[in-house]
DNA sequence: TTTACCGCCATTTTT
DNA sequence: TGGCGGTAAA
């Protein structure tokens, strides 16, 4: 097929697009294979795609199924769809996550998995709670056998697309001694008995319903005249099995992917995949983009070299027509805080030549790593977000919270109730609870009803029966407020008349107001949703809160949660053995763990646009220790020409120069454990040629007020205020919109006015 | 039944 | 280093 030469009457969205893109867009029948580098304008050629296929009428929105991997992806999609083809964008049910569509597929047969349609969504922790329930009761040691190996594994299973009953004994041997499939069993008949599935069960099911029962399976291959799937190297088995049964019969799928930048196999994607995809569906055409359009020359030199270590790739050569731009910085330092005090100090920097907070971006490997920096950017007074670690809708009293309207909503939901029957505190212990379960387990229904019917024996203590039988009033009461009232309006009446606001308003702690403030924030994400049951489904497949940008703020996030952006200056810590490459990768993985690190180290050097430092310690506090540490392999890695070279030590550069730039072969420590080489003991513990100089420090002088936002006015010396990391405190002084307050908890410290609210308002 | 304390443990990545 | 679970005491 030849394309036709772009033109001005070319419809808006092939403006822009080059060669390749244009005919990843215009290719829109049989199979299609985009091979996308990173920065090669993917997401442009996807959106031109769809917004083509809607645009010359090839199908309705509703015919047209396009998954992605993250709700990020799919809210972006949806969102630049719809610039291009304006509100049509709305009626594509079909665009989402993997999960969101499996549940939305479930909701519709789940008869045929023997669920009714309102079936909950359990997250990890529910998971884990009911797992521990059943090994408990099998009598298996819970010590030995964990509940999150049991969970591991069920996912992992899940992930292959196995039924319990497609175990073989190898895999069942590999919990408690070969009763994994026991316990997977379990597991599911109680998920079916408590009208819930988990996320694995979301892709399971679906795969199950559409193998056996072909007018199911028939239906959606004729409704989905146009299949497109992001990220298709993150591909787990069931995902897989799904596409390729939906897509047999038209065969107009088309996926996009980059094997380099294939990063969850530890969630059971398998790159596989995007390798066999040629041989799934024969004729199908290949698409190369390879044009970069993000980063300098630098940098994709720089990702480049690294990833050529790699064996088994597809491979492409990225290139790009931007100017050369600045070597990636390699920077060494002494330990974690002056790794964090650099970082804060360079951030400054940029920012005082103009730059934004919203174009620079730290990335770790690890979320705990987060943690230095959130200490000194307080301490400095410098906004920064973090992405992932504690999300809003996993902090304790939102699920509290939660698992009240769960109650209201569903009342067969045990987990739930489970949560909240003695929170807040009812005298309700394990002792009563107990016998509601054993009266559950014996008559065979939910522990609600169970509850219900047991206050009419004399199995209780009298004050115990008289708490159940106030909460269970209480659940019929708000379950028919629910009929009436608006689902927000209810919430707030709940969680009052619960006894559960009052619960935190009598804790004076720091962080009982912070909770108070997400309970109302929760209420409020309330409103945007049509009714309880709509933001209950969207609580439990969208984990994250987009937390609104408002003022710029640094990010802060670990490389997974950075694939598929980018940002201008990006700043890569804690390049070291044991770290990144993690230490567990190696041990467990061997090569292939390893490898799938260097693609981790690909991706996090391909989000930089400008500018890229990396950076590694040579000391670094783990479990509370100081362990010296080694600069990465990967560091070693990076070709000489695209890489300046900086250390704040003495020797530093030639210490790991001389560790990783002779070595043949570059994968010869990977079973040596501990990757701590003789020669870095040598340098570290001699003493000599490895002296600690004064680590410089800058001494922020500028950072104070100089280029700082203008400060809120709302505060005055003496007032008193809280924080949500540190609660209460004095302001004592301050200076432009930085502050200092002695906390009442934790002592002295500087914090942005920004993060503090008038402790009356709190 | 609840709370307080102690000692133990583990520590990647996420829909 | 800290978060968590288990146990002892009120």
């Amino acid at each position: 097929m030849s394309l036709p030469a772009p033109s001005p009457d070319d419809p808006p969205y092939l403006r822009g697009l080059n060669a390749p893109q244009r005919e990843a867009v215009l290719t829109t029948d049989g199979p299609v294979l985009v091979l996308a580098g990173a920065g090669t304008g993917k997401t442009a050629a996807l959106t031109a795609r769809l917004a083509h296929l809607l645009y010359t009428r090839k199908a309705y929105p509703s015919e047209i199924l396009s998954v992605t991997f993250t709700n990020k992806a799919a809210r972006e999609m949806r969102e630049r769809v719809g610039r291009l083809v304006g509100d049509v964008v709305e009626g594509m049910p079909w665009l989402g996550t993997f999960h969101a569509i499996g549940a939305r597929m479930l909701r519709r047969h789940a008869e045929l998995v023997g669920l009714q349609s309102n079936f909950t969504i359990l997250d990890t922790d529910d998971q884990l709670r009911l797992l521990k329930q059943l090994i408990v009761a099998a009598d298996i040691d819970e010590k030995r056998f964990p509940a999150r190996a049991l969970g591991g594994l069920i996912d992992g299973w899940k992930n292959k697309g196995m039924t319990p009953a497609d175990l073989d004994a190898g895999e069942s041997e590999l919990y408690a001694n070969g009763r994994g499939q026991e316990l997977y069993a379990a597991y599911q008949a109680r998920l079916k008995a408590l009208n819930a599935c988990d996320f694995g069960d979301l892709l399971l099911h679906v795969l199950v319903i559409l193998r056996s029962h072909r007018e199911v399976l028939e239906q959606y291959q004729n409704r989905f005249r146009y299949i497109m799937v992001d990220e298709y190297q993150d591909t787990n088995s069931v995902q897989y099995l799904w596409l390729r049964l939906l897509a047999q019969e038209r065969k107009n799928i088309a996926c996009v992917g980059d094997d380099d930048q294939s990063i969850y196999s530890w969630r059971g994607a398998q790159v596989e995949n995007i390798l066999k995809f040629e041989r799934d569906f024969p004729g199908a055409k290949v698409i190369r983009l390879e044009q970069n359009y993000r980063s300098t020359p630098h940098i994709l030199g720089a990702a480049s070299g690294v990833i050529a270590n790699n064996g088994g790739r597809l491979g492409k050569t990225l290139w790009t027509e931007l100017d050369a731009g600045d070597k990636v910085r390699v920077v060494g330092v002494w330990d974690g805080p002056e790794e964090a005090r650099r970082v804060g100090e360079e951030i400054e920097g940029c920012q005082r030549s103009g730059k934004t907070l919203d174009d620079m971006a730290i990335l770790v490997r690890a979320q705990h790593q987060t943690r230095e920096f959130e200490d000194r950017f307080i301490a400095i007074g410098m906004p920064y977000r973090i992405v992932g670690g504690f999300r809003f809708y996993e902090r304790a009293e939102i699920r509290d919270a939660l698992a009240y309207l769960r109650v209201v909503a569903q009342p067969a939901d045990d987990l739930a109730f489970e949560r909240i029957v003695n929170v807040p505190k009812r005298g309700l212990g394990d002792k009563a609870v107990a016998k509601v379960h054993q009266l559950a387990r014996a008559q065979g229904v939910p522990l609600l009803s169970a509850a219900a019917r047991i206050l009419d024996t004399d199995e209780l203590t009298p004050q115990a029966r008289r708490s159940l039988g106030n909460l269970v009033g209480d659940i019929a009461r708000w379950r028919s407020m629910g009929e009436t009232l608006p689902h927000p309006e209810l919430a707030r009446q709940l969680l009052d008349e619960s006894g559960y606001t009052a619960m935190w308003q009598a804790e004076k702690s720091a962080e009982a107001a912070g909770r108070l403030e997400n309970l109302s924030e929760l209420v409020r994400a309330m409103e945007e949703y049509e009714s309880l049951t709509a933001f209950l489904e969207h609580v439990s497949l969208v984990m994250d809160n987009d937390a609104s940008a408002d003022d710029p703020k640094v990010t802060i996030m670990t490389i997974h949660a950075a694939k598929g952006l980018e940002f201008d200056t990006v700043f890569l810590v804690g390049w070291e053995e044991g770290i990144f490459p993690s230490q567990r990768a190696l041990d467990e993985g061997g090569l292939a763990s390893l490898e799938e690190e260097r693609r981790l180290a690909y991706v996090a050097i391909t989000r930089a646009r400008r500018r890229a430092t990396i950076i590694h310690a040579a000391n670094r506090r783990i479990y509370g220790q100081w362990t010296s540490s080694l600069p990465s392999r990967f560091v070693g890695e990076l070709p000489p020409e695209h890489v300046e070279p900086e250390t704040t030590m003495s020797g530093g550069e030639s210490l790991w120069r001389a560790n990783w730039s002779d070595r043949a072969d570059p994968f010869a420590d990977v079973a040596r454990g501990s990757g701590r080489g003789p020669g870095w003991q040598r340098a570290a513990g001699s003493g000599s040629g490895f002296t600690r100089e004064a680590p410089r420090v800058l001494e922020s002088k500028a950072s104070a007020v100089s280029f700082a936002a203008k400060p809120r006015g709302d505060i005055t010396l003496g007032m008193r205020v809280f924080h949500q990391k540190f609660g209460y405190g004095t302001v004592e002084e301050i200076e432009g919109n930085k502050l200092e307050i002695d906390f009442e908890q934790s002592g002295r410290k500087r914090v942005m006015d920004s993060f503090v609210t008038t402790a009356d308002a709190a």
